[in-house]
RNA sequence: GGAGACGUGGCCGAGUGGUCGAAGGCACACCCCUGCUAAGGGUGCAGACCCGAAAGGGUCUCGAGGGUUCGAAUCCCUUCGUCUCCGCCA
């Protein structure tokens, strides 16, 4: 959510960034809500200040006995009472409806963002790994024979429908391995805090985070109001939610391990086959609270934690910074990750890492005491995955394969698959 | 699921219809004293919003929303959250 100060402050700036997210006439929109609103609220405080002095001599009148002097306050409190209970009621509609308004504004992007409409504008920054040179035509992960018997797209729709899968044997193994894997990396290496959160929140967490009110749709909701959470950001996120923390506990860097559910409306059709994209999966998250300093700082620490994951396990991947059209409406810059697949012939999304500023903390009313005392300040959030496991294994699977079926596994994982190396062309882990 | 209790400022915690935005403690900031792995004294210190160049003034907020009342942290209702006991259960 955006500071109506600042935007009043700068419209000009505002609007302009506005635009470069392809929205125009908003900020004359948001002054003239803003401009009604403040009128509101001055009138309705006037009467009310009036009506409290009244209410002040109705009650010395009362202590002095003066009776008569008193019935007559009395009826002039009562009579103004209903005029400003209306003019409160027309502030408060102002008021929320500047706040929907604000609520439903994407991020500024930094002056660093590229334009762009979609992601064919994002900007590479680098790349690391070459990929790998096949002797045969590479298949994608769920062609490949040894992936077969392990990955079970049939049973997975009997029990839930499309886009859920059942994983076996070796690959359900490889699977956890990467999972506990990043998870080490992070807390050992990395210096991160292991956190392990729920998965269903209350609905005001995700209007924290920004997935309410206008993303509802991509998001599962209970019979009894809980939000499925859409990735371990909104729990992690809002364990700050309405906290006014130390500073001294800052940075706040947080790694979790979370099932994630999305209902994908709008992508059907995309990524249909193999488990690329599905209701339900699982990712390393990793989030950071910051101060408003070192927030930016904070933004590349977290890009290159996620891309040792990838090095690590010997993934060829290119950095890209995400064009204003691409990002998404939390952030105002937002690296992505993209992993080479050989079986598609081309580099795929495995990680997102945005930098929020003070968005979510505005919407969660998270923050911070500077050092040195001082008004408070909103906290500065950011986010990314360190990896997304599925899409992680897909990766494995599809540069590991092998002529026969078989797949060579990265060396790292070792010490999490029993000492296995491979996959057999029959989905046997040696 | 049944019964009950609770939700106050950064934290703890008093306060049961007006003099309460709210005692006291802790934490924090500054100052004084003292002098060394401590302690003592003083002062300040909730947030949001509105008006104002500023000084300053005003409004709201004691989980949230509504009600009673001239007046609500205090009484009533609803709701969210938390806790305890019982039941069930991984």
């Amino acid at each position: 959510m955006h500071d109506i100060r600042a935007i009043r402050d700068n419209p000009e700036a505002f609007e302009q960034a506005l635009n470069r997210r392809g929205l125009h006439g908003l900020t004359s929109q948001i002054l003239s809500l803003d401009s009604d609103r403040r009128a509101r609220i001055s009138a309705a405080e006037n009467a009310q200040a009036e009506q409290n002095k009244a209410s002040k001599e109705v009650g010395a009148a009362k202590a002095r006995g003066d009776e008569a002097e008193f019935e007559r306050l009395r009826a002039l409190v009562a009579q103004t009472k209903s005029d400003i209970a209306t003019m409160q009621a027309e502030a408060a509609d102002l008021d929320a409806r500047l706040r929907d308004l604000l609520l439903g504004i994407p991020n500024l992007p930094l002056d660093r963002v590229p334009d762009g409409a979609d992601e064919d504008d994002n900007v590479e920054l680098r790349r690391w790994g070459n990929p790998r040179a096949f002797d045969f035509p590479p298949k994608e992960h769920f062609e490949i024979a040894g992936v077969r018997p392990g990955m079970d797209f049939e049973t997975g729709a009997k029990l839930s429908g499309s886009r859920f899968v059942v994983l076996k044997g070796g690959i359900a193994r490889i699977h956890r391995a990467l999972a506990q894997f990043m998870i080490d990396l992070h807390i050992d290496k990395h210096g991160l805090e292991e956190t392990w959160t729920p998965v269903l929140v209350l609905e005001d967490m995700m209007l924290g985070t920004g997935q309410l009110p206008k993303f509802g749709e991509d998001s599962y909701l209970t019979r009894e109001g809980y939000w499925l959470i859409p990735t371990a950001e909104v729990t992690l996120t809002n364990t700050v939610h309405g906290d006014l923390v130390d500073h001294a506990t800052l940075p706040r860097r947080m790694v979790a391990h979370s099932q994630c559910f999305r209902s994908e409306a709008g992508s059907a059709g995309r990524d249909t086959t193999g488990m690329l994209r599905q209701h339900q999966f699982e990712k390393v998250e990793m989030v950071s609270i910051t101060d408003a300093e070192s927030g930016l700082a904070e933004h590349d620490r977290m890009t290159r934690c996620a891309e040792a994951v990838l090095e690590a396990l010997e993934l060829p991947y290119r950095t890209i910074i995400l064009c204003t059209g691409d990002m998404g409406a939390g952030a105002r810059i937002t690296h992505d990750l993209e992993v080479w697949l050989p079986g598609q012939d081309r580099y795929r999304e495995i990680s997102s890492v945005s930098y929020c500023g003070d968005y979510q903390a505005r919407r969660m009313n998270a923050r911070y005491r500077p050092e040195g005392g001082g008004k408070p300040e909103f906290v500065h959030t950011l986010n990314g995955s360190g990896l997304a496991v599925g899409r992680t294994l897909i990766a494995v699977l599809e540069n590991g394969q092998q002529a026969d079926g078989s797949v060579v596994l990265p060396q790292v994982l070792r010490p999490y698959l029993g000492g296995a190396t491979r996959l057999s062309a029959e989905g046997v882990l040696s």
